[in-house]
DNA sequence: ATAAACTTTCAATACTTATTGAAAGTTTAA
DNA sequence: TTAAACTTTCAATAAGTATTGAAAGTTTAT
């Protein structure tokens, strides 16, 4: 396998994986070809390595910035705007998983609690309390769990591996 | 808030919720659906209940017992089949985790290991080969700690939190 | 063996989400 | 202030997914 070769299947592995886990592709696979990139990429060099259109660059390289993931860089005596992603994979990691408790699972503990909390004694509305309640504290702790991981630096995943298993 | 109201806001949140990590949503409304009845559900219940055509439940019963989170259930003198979810949420949580890593990690972890171990010595391939191993051994972690995590019965999850943080 | 009761399959279609491209908007240089 | 260089927006449309419903398939009872 040459260059072109693992590079292409690196961005198409990304961004299908993204798909997978609700993150269009085009913006799985920006962050992909930014991140194996050794300098600042403008839009059009987005657009051309990708084949992908103006409108659809622009609108996914503001959601990776909204995401934290993706900053404007500067460029010297240029004009246009060049662009570059986080290097560093735990970091990229804490920030991933800091955006996703906050979008998606925050919500849905919000949720639990308020359905878990009806007051109602019918057999059924008993086993709908028992059964989110129960979802409610399996969510709330693996949130927590999640949050505390990432906000340990230096190669927390490592560090946790360690400490869960000896 | 009474017990339909509840019923329907978790069904309806849990919907979308799936929706959002890829997995459709009548599976993940039946799933809910099965999780929080009293009984047993036959392919008539669910169809009523959620307004679902007869071929969309027949199909995303069968993906749910792919994964492993939903089984027929005989139900004596009765000719229709009857579907029940695993109620034990710590249980659910195991076989979603391990089901995901086995469709979704293992495969990436796969091409970043070839993608990372080609022979190039341009600075482009370098930093190709640095970001994907770098990729490469947090996603093989991250998922082995998911794996260890998961083959610890019995709250698990609870266990972890007060392993890793006192 | 027949038929009723049920489940599965799959082509057609509806629904949702992503993408394009050109017009409108913004910034910078002269 | 003008215009060139660049970015953003958004209506139109393409592409991708989910859903339906009816025909085909299967199982069970008689």
């Amino acid at each position: 396998m040459d260059y072109k070769e693992a590079k292409d299947r690196f961005i198409n592995t990304w961004g299908s994986l993204g798909s997978l886990w609700g993150i269009n592709k085009a913006m799985a696979q920006i962050q992909a070809l930014l991140f194996i990139s050794t300098k600042p990429l403008s839009m059009e060099d987005i657009m051309e390595e990708l084949k992908i259109s103006r409108g659809n660059t622009s609108m996914n390289l503001r959601q990776l910035m909204d995401w934290g993931i993706v900053t404007k860089e500067l460029v010297a005596g240029e004009r246009k705007e060049f662009f570059t992603t986080e290097k560093d994979v735990q970091e990229l990691a804490r920030i991933v998983a800091k955006e996703r408790s906050r979008r998606e699972i925050k919500p849905i503990i919000k949720v639990l609690a308020e359905v878990s909390t009806i007051e109602d004694t019918s057999p059924e509305a008993k086993e709908l309390i028992k059964q989110t309640k129960a979802l409610h504290e399996l969510t709330e702790t693996a949130d927590e769990m999640i949050n505390k991981l990432v906000n340990q630096k230096q190669n927390w995943i490592t560090k946790s591996l360690v400490k869960l298993f000896t």
